[in-house]
DNA sequence: TGTACATCAGTGAACGCGCGTTCACTGATGTAC
DNA sequence: TGTACATCAGTGAACGCGCGTTCACTGATGTAC
C-alpha cells in the first residue's frame, strides 16, 4: 500500500492518532483495525507489527486523551491569572474540543463494550477523576482567593463545568453542527458564575 | 424454548422491554437479537415473527423512551405546584432513572453506529428536543410567576438541569455505583437555584 | 359438545458478512566488513 | 566506497467467531361446523 517503511515509534503515533480521529468522526464501534490501517496507509495485518492487538491501541488512545486533557488544564492555568478566568478558559477549551472532534466525550460516554473490560473502565475512571481533580484545584484556589464561595464543594463545581458542555455536545452532534455550542456555553457560564462567585466581587 | 405461544402484541412489548433492559445493563452494542430472544424465552429467529428486524426493535425502543420521558415531566408537573419544585422533581426523577437502569443516557449518548442511520439520529434529536422543550415550559411558567429570573433563556436552564445529571451518571457508571449521585444532585441543585431564582424569593 | 381445519407463534439449521487475528512470505533499510 | 547480510516493516491469504437474517418445518390455538 505504501512504499515507505517507517520506524515503529512513528507508526505507533500515527496509528493512535488515526484511531482517535476515527473515533471522533465515526464512533467507537466503527473503529476497526481495517479502518485504522487504511488511514495510515497500511494493510490490516501491518498494524500487528506495532501493536499486539486492538486492546493495546485502545489503551494507547486513553493515554493520549489523558495527555490532552492535562494539557488543557495546564494551558488554561497559564492563560488566566485569576481562578474564575481559568475555569472559564477550561470551559472554552471544552467547547473547542467538541467543535474539532468529539473523541473525548465519545469515549467517556462509551458503551459497555469499551468499558466492559474492567481494566479499561478503571482507566477511564482514573482519567476522568484526574481531570476533575485538577479543575477542582482551580476552584479551591478561587475559594482561597475569595472569588468563589467557600462553602461550595470544589468537585461539584468541576462537574458542573463539565455538565455545561456535555448536553451541548450531544445536541451539536445530533443536529450535525446546527446547535450553537458557544452561545450555550456563554449563557450557561453566566448562570454558573452567579451561582459560584462571592457577592463581594 | 418456551412452551407458550403468545399473541404478537404481548410479545412485541416483551421484546422492546427486554431490549431496553439489555441496553441499560450491557450497552447498545451488546444488544444482539440472540440476547433479546434469550431474555423473552425465544429462539433468535422467533423474534422475526414480531419484528421485521433489529432496526424495527430499535425504533420501537425509541418510542418507549419517548413515552417514559413524557411521563417523567407529566408526573413532575402533577407532583409539585410551583415551577421550581417541578424542576427539582424532574432532576430527582432523572437521578432515579440513573439508579434503576441507564438505558436513556446510553441511547442519547450513543455512538455513530446507532445514530448512524440518519433517520434514527433525527428521531433521537426529536425526542431530546421534545423533552427539553417541556422542561423549558416549566422554566417559562416559573418566569411568569416571578420565581425564576426573567432574563434567562429557558432552553439553557433546561439543559443545565440535564447537565447536572449527565456527568454524575457517567461517574456512577464508571465507579460501579460507588459515586453518590443523589448527593451530587442535591449540591448542584442548590447551586443552580442560586443562579436561576429571583432575589425576591 | 365434539371434530376438522386454518392460522400463525415458535423452531433449528444454514447463509453471508465483517471483524480481529495468524502466519509464511517479501523486500527495503541500515550496518559490518 | 562497495558488497553481504541481518533486521524488521509491510503483505496477502486464510482462520474462526459472532452477528443479523432466511426459510422450510412443526405443532399449539382458536374457530367454523
Amino acid at each position: 500500500m505504501s512504499d515507505e517503511k517507517l520506524a515503529t515509534e512513528i507508526r505507533k503515533e500515527q496509528i493512535v492518532e488515526a484511531a482517535l480521529v476515527l473515533v471522533a468522526s465515526q464512533g467507537l464501534d466503527r473503529l476497526s483495525m481495517a479502518a485504522v490501517a487504511r488511514r495510515v496507509g497500511l494493510v490490516p495485518s501491518g498494524i500487528y507489527r506495532h501493536f499486539r492487538g486492538k486492546d493495546e491501541i485502545l489503551a494507547a488512545m486513553l493515554d493520549l486523551i489523558e495527555r490532552r486533557l492535562e494539557e488543557n488544564v495546564r494551558a488554561a492555568t497559564e492563560e488566566s491569572a485569576d481562578p474564575l478566568g481559568r475555569l472559564r478558559d477550561v470551559l472554552v477549551r471544552h467547547v473547542r474540543f467538541i467543535r474539532e472532534g468529539r473523541a473525548i466525550p465519545r469515549i467517556v460516554f462509551a458503551d459497555e463494550s469499551f468499558v466492559g473490560h474492567p481494566q479499561r473502565k478503571t482507566r477511564v475512571e482514573q482519567i476522568l477523576q484526574g481531570y476533575l481533580g485538577k479543575v477542582g484545584e482551580i476552584v479551591r484556589s478561587g475559594q482561597a482567593q475569595g472569588q468563589i464561595r467557600p462553602e461550595l464543594d470544589p468537585d461539584t463545581v468541576a462537574m458542573m463545568v463539565l455538565g455545561i458542555v456535555m448536553p451541548a455536545a450531544i445536541r451539536w452532534h445530533l443536529s450535525e453542527g446546527g446547535f450553537d455550542v458557544t452561545r450555550h456555553a456563554d449563557r450557561a457560564w453566566q448562570m454558573l458564575l452567579r451561582a459560584i462567585a462571592t457577592d463581594e466581587r
